[in-house]
DNA sequence: TTGTATGCGTTATCAC
DNA sequence: GTGATAACGCATACAA
């Protein structure tokens, strides 16, 4: 555990010597270089970037703070973000609030201890206290995938979920579909809401108005999927279509559909958000409005690092990257 | 950005008495105790634990470095070992190394820097040079999935892969099949290297020797997986049965097989290493050695907690979890 | 080109 | 019970 008077002292130097070495900052000597740099390999120094921290007021770490990364979604964002700041010289820390408000403050909490600086949030509500603690103590935040208050004044990026929930249920609409019920998670969590608002003003326009309108609130778990598709299923009259508000709702539906003794897309049309990552996926299925993942984590990252170095501009971002339909089988052909 | 003095000075106490009545240690009066507590909400203040870890040498903090996030086996393992952590008070960073060592190396040079408490490490190689590494500076460590020499001196949680593959080629070797194949990693990850073993002393036993060995090296990919597989499929000859050293390689190998217009497991049988995750699967197929990812996880954070906490066993310890044959439609009934 | 003094925010040590 | 002092390891400001 060498320490950089360790190695001025054997370099024969002082430690802001050796500091300004191992920085490349400032000048030195060639024959001064040399001699700290023999010091170093010999002592087998590691610089401690707690106290250089302490002082520069920098940890160079992020935080990722998520719902849960075993969601593939997020597991995607998640390496986005971790790539892009990895190649700038940051490291990143990761939490799953599993949906939780008071988790998510727990963590926030200790995150801002650890002097962070920035957090990517994912919030498990549209309620912006998590936000207004962090904004208190000066650290930057981007908000991702969901939105917040815009009051809230802070960056987002995110995904048009209302309009992709809109084209979901035009598609079906569109194939002759009459009872579309939307799978979705509680409407304080930003995308759901949105992707409710989407359907609702799809079939709205259809002439389907609220007598028509089957919602369900569930969360964003295949458990939930498969419950809420049993409920409807039961419910009257019987949906010919589904629209599910995430990746593991459709994968519960498929199931609780197919366990009713029923065909996906012959007897029930299904479509949802968020694309399975092709490398787990051998012959794509569901008709989704994929959402570019790894580029949203990228994205706000970005965003992130630009605002520690100053260089964002200075009203807050409200980034909104494109869906993109994939049609594929599950949403079937024309209903017959 | 209140420090220990302002609340100190507001409170009318030292900032060591702040300390104390922060962090409950040693004595103070109910009075005392009260009139900070009231001095830190009012001023907002949140320690700094960079200076407190700078003090104690405690950082709270752990390291997860592994190959690819993305991989769902990873993320499970990431998210056992997060809620280990998380509970136990510390945070995680997690690092994607891709399987390249310089990649590890670079990762865990900052990590060092960062005076992370204890690393979970998944070695992009069997050679110890990164252990080495960590150990010089006294960190302590815990290899996961992977084994290292022995001499390394370094706790391991792992499953026994030689075991498994034994087991499935045992499986198909049982249902008839004289030409398997094997689709592995390169030999330098002890997860190939075992998983080669394991087949090859099933094949041998079964009086199966060297000619019948059809090894292909590629990666961890699916990718990778279609490609060995479009090989194996034109060599002679022709196997009637593949063992894939993971889940993405299943995948690629599922995929290539259909593509050449076979069907599995009635022209082909198809066995592999890792489950994947319930939820993300609708109807399990593949036959598989599935290893307990969140367990693994959790296991080995447990183990690097209790080190960090010197209740740990002074002898290494190589702690082997039990794999579950879960044998499904993939690996298809006796060969007529 | 190199060195000295000092402070970052906290806590260990020892004193009162 | 509470406080003064120093120290953790590094880098900034200024001086030489």
């Amino acid at each position: 555990m060498a320490t950089i008077h360790d190695v001025a002292h054997r370099a024969g130097v002082s430690p802001i010597t050796v500091s300004r070495v191992i920085n490349h900052s400032g000048y030195a000597s060639r024959e001064t270089r040399e001699r700290v740099e023999v010091a170093v390999v010999e002592l087998g120094y590691v610089p401690n970037r707690l106290a250089r921290s302490l002082r520069s007021k920098r940890t160079h770490t992020l935080a990722l703070v998520l719902t849960d990364i075993t969601n593939p979604f997020f597991t995607t964002v998640a390496r986005g973000v971790e790539d892009t700041a990895s190649d700038a010289g940051y490291t990143v820390i990761f939490c799953n609030t599993d949906e939780s408000e008071s988790e998510e403050k727990k963590y926030l909490q200790v995150l801002l201890q650890q002097q962070v600086d920035g957090i990517l949030l994912v919030p498990a509500s549209s309620v912006s206290d998590s936000i207004d603690l962090i904004r208190k103590q000066h650290t930057p935040v981007v908000v991702l995938d969901r939105r917040v208050p815009l009051q809230a004044g802070v960056d987002i990026v995110r995904c048009d979920s209302e309009g992709g929930a809109y084209q979901l249920t035009r598609l079906l609409i569109d194939l002759g579909h009459r009872h579309i019920a939307a799978l979705s998670a509680p409407l304080y969590v930003s995308t759901s809401e949105d992707r409710i608002a989407g359907y609702r003003r799809a079939m709205a326009e259809a002439g389907l108005g609220a007598e028509a309108d089957q919602t369900f609130f569930g969360a964003f778990t295949q458990a939930s999927g498969y419950q809420m598709v049993q409920q409807a299923l039961a419910s009257k009259p019987r949906p010919t279509a589904f629209l599910a508000a995430n990746n593991l709702i459709a994968i519960g539906a498929l199931k609780a559909v197919r366990d009713a003794g029923l065909r996906v897309p012959e007897d029930i049309a299904l479509v949802g958000f968020d694309d399975l990552p092709t490398a787990l996926v051998i012959s794509p299925f569901f008709t989704v409005a994929a959402q570019p993942a790894y580029e949203m984590g990228r994205k706000a990252t970005q965003l992130l690092l630009a605002r520690l170095a100053g260089e964002a501009p200075d009203s807050c971002q409200n980034i909104v990257l494109p869906i993109e339909m994939l049609v594929r089988q599950s949403s079937g052909s024309t209903l017959s």
